[in-house]
RNA sequence: GCCCCUAUAGCUCAGGGGAUAGAGUGUCGCCCUCCGGAGGCGAAAGCGCAGGUUCGAAUCCUGCUAGGGGCGCCA
């Protein structure tokens, strides 16, 4: 018996209640279950006598005295306390709660899907660093954050498209192209422009890549060689990078498509015929005020040049058109300012913000060395790149580091910490969990311990009842992360399931004492075992993290 | 000046209005005669400040303080 279905069953007995007059008729909301703090307080508790009795007209103690005797009577409830001002305290029958150890065997990795999302369309698009120099840690982050975000929400039945935006056009990638074939004729860095040993090195591979000379090539001809070239070498770069994070994504799509297409003209089109488009001093407006914008936003320049938020709007609408119901955009906080003007630009387009588009606001990392800050300068050659951090530790330990906590905080990466290879990392704590599971049932079936009998009712130590507890809370968690968009909650939630795993071996033996007999509770307790393997092993597939079988 | 995020144990961070606020790491003390000690057990140690809402606030609201980021016809 699950804490859901245990929700069920207070509804229904809430209902049964009311038909028969033993309460007044109330309206009820969510009925939350959830496993108490202190196991004296029993199995699981609800607050609904709290949350409900005053719709009933009764007080909370009053309420849940009527309720604890009619939920005592249901199969498999052992007993039914009501304690403070208004808990519900159950304590589930010998086991009801076993049980649910070999449904997950049997479920394997399709243990904890959901189908709360199911139907719908989802387009995440996210990291989109610009293709002008090395992916850093904050690329890191958001690559981390995103595909484990996608993959827990196709955990939940959504259909989900990775995205990532080139930005292929415009004044930076000009200034790239410059930096390039000034790099290339051992000029000094223009002005605004990139330096870095990178920058020539693409400049070296681009010259090294082409048959003719694009150096006697006229000024304007030559950047452009350079331009297509080194933005075609940083692609590629890009590609690898995240690939070999284990980040592949569905669409790489290049905002320079936008304006060759007619999108961006066709988009401010839609807007004008809409009639949120107006001229003011030579330029072209979007009147994003109308849509709680603080300030109305330039499209296009009194130059005739488009703004950056040009090839956004088209964006969007391209997005929409390829079906996707929801467009989720992950950015870092130093885009924050953008928010705004992003959901006026999605209800100008008749869509509704916080639905059709969310926007979800990443803080930066910071990077540190022993406790101090590290100074990260192109010129000084000191960037740390995305590269660099696997290079250290590996793309297991990177990407846990960067998922297992919320998007709105800092995050202090250590690289002092990370080089010393430790255990520091609690993303060893969980694999190591899953390695023993494994080896635990390696030696079991060589000592004979099959899976022939399970009986639920001897997973009675307490260190099991926690074990069976927190893998029964996994399709809650993942549905959780899901709807609030946060796969911290799953690294969390695999951090307390290894640490009761690690519990549970400790005080209960899956193989007899050397000598013993094969016992039924041996058997039962690998069913048991095996089930905390399938929850670690499917909780680190949604983080993109490898479950080893030995370390 | 305005906007966003943050403030929880020595450190790095969890904590979706509930009962005695958690984990890793660090410190101190234990457990190697048995399935992997990359583990387990115990101890010390904390919600920035001030109000408010609520039966109940780390959580929601307001103000203050401190830190990070952002406020272009840049991208």
């Amino acid at each position: 018996m699950t804490p859901d279905d245990l929700a069920i069953i207070i509804a229904r007995v809430l209902n049964e209640l009311v038909a028969s007059g033993r309460l007044a008729q109330f309206e009820f909301g969510e009925v939350v279950v959830e496993r108490p703090k202190n196991r004296e307080h029993g199995d699981w508790a609800t607050n609904v006598a709290m949350q409900f009795a005053g719709k009933a007209g009764l007080k909370p103690r009053e309420f849940a005295d009527i309720l604890a005797p009619a939920l005592e009577a249901v199969e498999g409830i052992e007993s039914v306390d009501v304690a403070g001002p208004g808990f519900i305290n159950i304590t589930l029958a010998a086991g009801a709660a076993g049980s649910i150890a070999k449904q997950i065997v049997e479920a394997g990795a399709s243990f904890g899907l959901g189908d709360a999302l199911k139907g719908i369309s989802m387009n995440l698009e996210f990291v989109s660093a610009n293709p002008t120099g090395p992916m850093h840690i904050g690329g890191a982050r958001w690559a981390s954050v995103g595909d484990s975000l996608a993959r827990i929400l196709q955990s939940q039945g959504a259909k989900v498209t990775r995205e990532y935006y080139f930005n292929d056009h415009g004044a930076q990638i000009d200034r790239f192209a410059r930096s390039l074939l000034a790099a290339a004729r051992k000029e000094p860095t223009p002005e605004d422009g990139y330096a870095g040993a990178y920058i020539e090195q693409i400049a070296q591979k681009v010259l090294d890549g082409t048959a003719e000379d694009i150096l006697a090539l006229p000024e304007a001809e030559a950047q452009e060689a350079f331009r297509a070239a080194g933005v075609e070498l940083m692609f590629g770069e890009i590609k690898t990078s995240m690939h070999d994070f284990g980040v592949d994504f569905d669409v790489f799509f290049h905002e320079n498509s936008l304006y060759e297409s007619g999108a961006v003209q066709k988009a401010i089109d839609r807007l004008r015929e809409l009639g949120h488009i107006f001229e003011d001093d030579g330029a072209t407006w979007l009147r994003s005020t109308t849509f709680g914008d603080d300030r109305d936003r330039v499209i296009l320049k009194s130059d005739g040049e488009a703004a950056y938020i040009a090839g956004d709007l088209a964006y969007y609408l391209d997005k929409r058109s390829r079906g996707f119901d929801r467009c989720i955009y992950m950015l870092g906080a130093d885009h924050h300012g953008y928010v705004n003007r992003m959901m006026a630009m999605c209800a100008a387009f008749g869509d509704t913000p916080g639905v059709n588009l969310e926007i979800m606001i990443g803080q930066l990392v910071n990077l540190v060395r022993n406790g101090e800050p590290v100074r990260m300068s192109k010129r000084a050659g000191t960037v740390v790149t995305m590269e660099d951090l696997v290079d250290i530790v590996g793309v297991d330990a990177a990407r846990y580091a960067l998922v297992r906590s919320s998007i709105n905080s800092m995050v202090d990466i250590d690289l002092a910490l990370l080089e010393k290879k430790t255990n520091d990392n609690p993303v060893f704590y969980v694999q190591y969990a899953h390695a023993r599971t494994k080896q635990v049932a390696v030696n079991a079936l060589s000592l004979g311990v099959d899976t022939s009998e399970f009986e639920p009712a001897l997973l009675n130590h307490p260190s099991e009842e926690e074990l069976l507890a927190k893998l029964i809370e996994y399709p809650r968690i993942t549905a959780g992360a899901a709807e609030l968009r946060e796969p911290h909650r799953v690294a969390r939630y695999l951090e307390e399931v290894a640490g009761a795993y690690h519990r549970w071996y400790d005080n209960c033996r899956v193989t007899p004492i050397s000598g013993g007999e094969v016992e039924t509770v041996h058997r039962t307790r690998l069913w048991l075992n095996s089930a905390a393997g399938v929850v670690l092993n499917n909780g680190l597939g949604l983080l993109g993290v490898s479950a080893p079988e030995r370390m």
